[in-house]
RNA sequence: GCCUCUGUAGCUCAGUGGUAGAGCAACCGCCUUGUAAGCGGUAGGUCGUCAGUUCAAUCCUGACCGGAGGCUCCA
C-alpha cells in the first residue's frame, strides 16, 4: 500500500533507476506515464523480464522505423513487433534496403536515441486515425481490418484492445513533435531507456505483408535490442557460436559430405569420413531396432502412380513430390495408343510400401504387433528457397518404422515405443528434451473426429506418463494423424524437432488391411508410423553441431592418430596402432615428413579423440603419450593401459 | 515459389574492360624434431553455365544453375 499525491503517474512510483520500463495496473500492461488513481494494483515491469525485453525490442522498432523514414522519406509503415531476441519492422520502399543503408539507418537510431525523445501515447478515433495515416497505407488497412479477421494475430502490434492509440515522438529539451506512429504500446518512457551500446541493425529480408504470400512484398527491417551491452555481446557471441558448429561449414571442413552441384539442390553425397559416422550411426540403431522386436524390410525407391493414389498422396501432396516419369507407353504411326503408359513416382515416404508388405499375405492377432523397420530413401521435391543443407535436403534416408497393432496394445505400445526413442536419443548424446503434441489441422485431415480424438487422447496420455513438458502445436498434425514429436536441445540450447511418433487409422483404411481376431473375425490393425532420428542426414547434421565436429570417440571417423616424434618411432607407433585396429579401433599413424607439432596441428583441426605421441622416452618404457582435444597430456602411459582406455570410452559411448 | 545478396585454385579470399594472384591444402626435395604451422620448390583456375553489348568480357547486361539470409512452406 503506497499514498500518492493526486496525478501521480508511474514514473513517480518507478523512476528511471528502477529499471522498470512498464507497468502492470490491474493486470494491464501500460506506459509508466500512466496516472494512477487510488486502489489501483500497481507492478513495475522490469527491462529484464520477458515482457520489460519486448517493451525494449518494440520502442527500438519504432525508432528504427522514424529512422528509416528520415533517410527514405517515400518509406510505408508496415508493422514492427517485438520478436524473439530482437524486433523487425516491414516498410514498402521504392529501393530495396542495401547493407550501406543499414548502417545508416543504425547511426540514425543513435542519434535518435540521444535526443531523448519521450513517446506520448494519445487516443484517437477511427475517423482521426484514419485521417491522420492518410498517407500510410498499410497502417490504414490495418484500422480498416475487421477487428475480429484472423489477419490480427498477436503479432500485429499496431491495434488491439479496445481502442486506436498513436504514439508521437516528442523531443524532451525542444518540445518538437518528431514522429509518429499506429501503435497499441505501452512503450518504454522515453528513448533514453534504450542503450545505444546495446542495439544493432542486423540485416534485411523481404517479407510479404501479414505473412500472405498473396500479399505484396515489403522490405523487413531485422534489428536487436538488450538491456546491457555485455547482453548484447551475449547474444552475437552465441550467433557466432552457430556459424562455427554450422553443419555445412563443418561437413566440408572435416571432409565429410558435400552437395555437388552436379547432383542437384539438396542432395547430398557422402565422403568417407562421413560415412563412416553415418554408418556407426545406422548400426548401433540397426542393433537396439532388433533388440526391441523390429523385423527388417526393403523396399524400392520409385513406384507407380497407383499406389500413391490409393495412400492419398497424390490427393493431398502431389506438390511435395518429384513430377513423375511416364514410362512404357507405345504408339501406333498415326499416334493411336499400342501401350498404355504409367507413370511411376519417387516415394516421398515409406508407409505405402509396408502396407504391402503387411497385406502381402493374412496376418494373425498372433502377430502383432507387428513392427516393420527400413532405412528407407526418400525423395521430396522442397521448393528452392527452403533447401538448407542436410537439415531440409530433398532426399533422405528414414529410420521408418510402421507398427501395426489393436487399439488395447495402442497405449502400452506407444509408451515402450517413448521409451525407446528417449533412450537411444540419449546414448547417441542427447539428453534434454520436450515433447510436442501436434493435434488435426482442420483444413487439411482425413477420417472422423471421433478417430481424432481418440488417437490424440492416447497419444497425449502416453506423452504425459513421461513426466516431460509437454507442448501443444494446435492443428499442426499431418493429415492422416495426430503426432507427438520429441524435440531435443543441443548444445548451445537450440531446439530441434527430432523424432516423430504418429498414429493413424487412415491408411489402414484405404489399404484394407486385416488380421484375424481370435474369435476368428476380421480387425483393421492401428498404425504407428516413427522415425526417431526424422532423417539420418537431418540426424547426422544436428549431432554435428550439437557436439562442434568433435564427435565422441564410438562416432569419430577417426578415433586415433599415432603421432611419432621422429620418424624413428614410426615402427614403434605402427605396432601399437596394429593393436588397436585388431580391436576395432579407427586408427592412423602420421608418417608424413612434417614435424610432429604439425601433425599436432593438423590432428587437432580434423578432431580425433586421441592424439598417441610416442618418442625415445615412450619407446624406452614400453609406454605411449596421450594428448586430448583439450591440450591436456598424459606422458609414458603403458600400451596396454592406453588400449584399455580407448577401447573402454568407445565402448561406453562416451564423450571425451 | 517470392525478395535481397552472392558464385575467382580443394579451402579462405585479393584483383582488373586488354583471358588472373596470395595464404593454407596437395605434390617434390631439404631439415630429424617432445604436445597447434621448419625451410625451399612444383603443380593447380575455359574467373558457375549459356547468350548479349564491345575491336576486346572474369569484369557490363540478361537468362539459367548453385549458394546465403529472410518470407511462404515443411506429409
Amino acid at each position: 500500500m503506497t499514498e500518492l499525491p493526486d496525478g501521480s503517474t508511474g514514473l513517480d512510483l518507478f523512476p528511471k533507476a528502477t529499471g522498470m520500463v512498464v507497468m502492470r495496473v490491474n493486470g494491464v500492461l501500460v506506459d509508466l506515464a500512466t496516472e494512477l488513481h487510488a486502489g489501483d494494483q500497481v507492478e513495475g515491469v522490469p527491462i529484464e523480464s520477458d515482457e520489460g525485453l519486448a517493451v525494449l525490442r518494440h520502442s527500438t522498432a519504432h525508432i528504427a522505423a522514424q529512422a528509416t523514414q528520415k533517410l527514405i522519406p517515400a518509406a510505408k509503415l508496415g508493422i514492427g513487433p517485438p520478436i524473439k531476441d530482437g524486433f523487425y519492422y516491414e516498410f514498402d520502399l521504392p529501393e530495396p534496403l542495401t547493407p550501406e543503408t543499414l548502417g545508416d539507418i543504425e547511426k540514425e537510431m543513435q542519434s535518435i536515441i540521444k535526443s531523448r525523445q519521450t513517446f506520448k501515447r494519445r487516443v484517437v478515433t477511427q475517423s482521426e486515425a484514419e485521417k491522420e495515416l492518410a498517407a500510410e497505407p498499410f497502417k490504414l488497412r490495418l484500422i480498416k481490418a475487421d477487428q475480429g479477421s484472423t489477419v490480427l494475430d498477436s503479432e500485429v502490434m499496431e491495434v488491439g484492445g479496445s481502442e486506436l492509440s498513436i504514439y508521437d515522438n516528442v523531443n524532451s529539451k525542444t518540445g518538437e513533435h518528431c514522429w509518429s506512429d499506429l501503435c497499441r504500446g505501452p512503450h518504454v518512457p522515453d528513448t533514453t531507456y534504450i542503450p545505444t551500446n546495446a542495439i544493432k541493425v542486423m540485416r534485411s529480408s523481404a517479407a510479404y505483408w501479414l505473412g500472405d504470400q498473396s500479399q505484396e512484398s515489403l522490405q523487413r527491417l531485422y534489428g536487436t535490442a538488450w538491456p546491457t551491452k555485455d547482453a548484447m555481446k551475449e547474444y552475437l557471441d552465441f550467433l557466432s557460436e552457430a556459424e562455427k558448429r554450422d553443419h555445412r561449414k563443418l561437413g566440408a571442413e572435416l571432409d565429410l559430405f558435400s552437395f555437388p552441384e552436379e547432383v542437384g539442390s539438396g542432395l547430398a553425397v557422402f565422403h568417407p569420413k562421413g560415412g563412416v559416422i553415418r554408418r556407426v550411426m545406422e548400426d548401433y540403431s540397426r542393433k537396439r531396432h532388433e533388440e526391441a522386436g523390429y523385423q527388417f524390410v526393403n523396399t524400392p525407391h520409385i513406384t507407380k502412380a497407383a499406389l500413391f493414389e490409393k495412400s492419398g498422396h497424390l490427393d493431398w501432396y502431389a506438390d511435395g513430390m518429384y513430377p513423375p516419369m511416364h514410362l512404357d507407353a507405345e504408339f501406333h504411326e498415326d499416334g493411336q495408343v499400342k501401350r498404355q503408359g504409367a507413370d511411376y513416382y519417387l516415394k516421398p515416404m515409406n508407409c505405402p510400401m509396408h502396407n504391402l508388405i503387411f497385406s502381402a499375405r493374412g496376418r494373425s492377432y498372433r502377430e502383432l504387433p507387428l513392427r516393420l523397420f527400413e532405412f528407407g530413401t526418400v525423395y521430396r521435391y522442397e521448393k528452392s528457397g527452403v533447401v538448407h543443407g542436410m537439415t531440409r535436403a530433398r532426399g533422405f534416408t528414414q529410420d521408418d518404422a510402421h507398427i501395426y497393432c489393436t487399439l488395447e496394445q495402442l497405449p502400452s505400445e506407444l509408451n515402450s515405443l517413448l521409451d525407446f526413442v528417449l533412450g537411444l536419443l540419449r546414448d547417441y548424446g542427447l539428453t534434454d528434451f520436450y515433447l510436442e503434441l501436434s493435434t488435426k489441422n482442420p483444413e487439411k485431415f482425413v477420417g472422423t473426429d471421433s478417430e481424432w480424438e481418440d488417437a490424440t487422447r492416447i497419444l497425449r496420455e502416453s506423452a504425459e506418463s513421461q513426466g516431460l513438458e509437454l507442448v501443444l502445436d494446435e492443428g499442426g498434425a499431418a493429415f492422416y494423424g495426430p503426432k507427438i514429436s520429441v524435440q531435443v536441445k543441443d548444445a548451445i540450447g537450440r531446439t530441434w524437432q527430432m523424432s516423430t511418433i504418429q498414429v493413424d487409422f487412415q491408411l489402414p483404411q484405404r489399404f484394407d488391411l486385416e488380421y484375424q481376431a481370435s474369435d476368428g473375425t476380421r480387425q483393421r490393425p492401428i498404425m504407428v508410423h516413427r522415425a526417431l532420428f526424422g532423417s539420418i542426414e537431418r540426424f547426422f547434421a544436428v549431432l554435428l553441431e550439437h557436439y562442434a565436429g568433435a564427435f565422441p570417440p564410438w562416432l569419430a571417423p577417426v578415433q586415433v592418430v599415432g603421432i611419432p616424434i621422429t620418424e624413428a618411432h614410426n615402427d614403434y607407433l605402427t605396432a601399437v596402432a596394429q593393436q588397436l585396429r585388431e580391436r576395432g579401433v579407427r586408427i592412423e599413424v602420421d608418417t608424413s615428413d612434417e614435424r610432429m607439432q604439425k601433425k599436432i596441428r593438423s590432428a587437432q583441426k580434423e578432431k580425433v579423440p586421441y592424439m598417441l605421441i610416442a618418442g625415445d622416452e615412450d619407446v624406452a618404457s614400453g609406454a605411449v603419450s596421450f594428448r586430448y582435444r583439450d591440450g591436456t597430456q598424459k606422458n609414458g602411459v603403458p600400451v596396454a593401459d592406453a588400449v584399455e582406455e580407448i577401447l573402454n570410452a568407445i565402448s561406453e559411448r562416451v564423450q571425451v
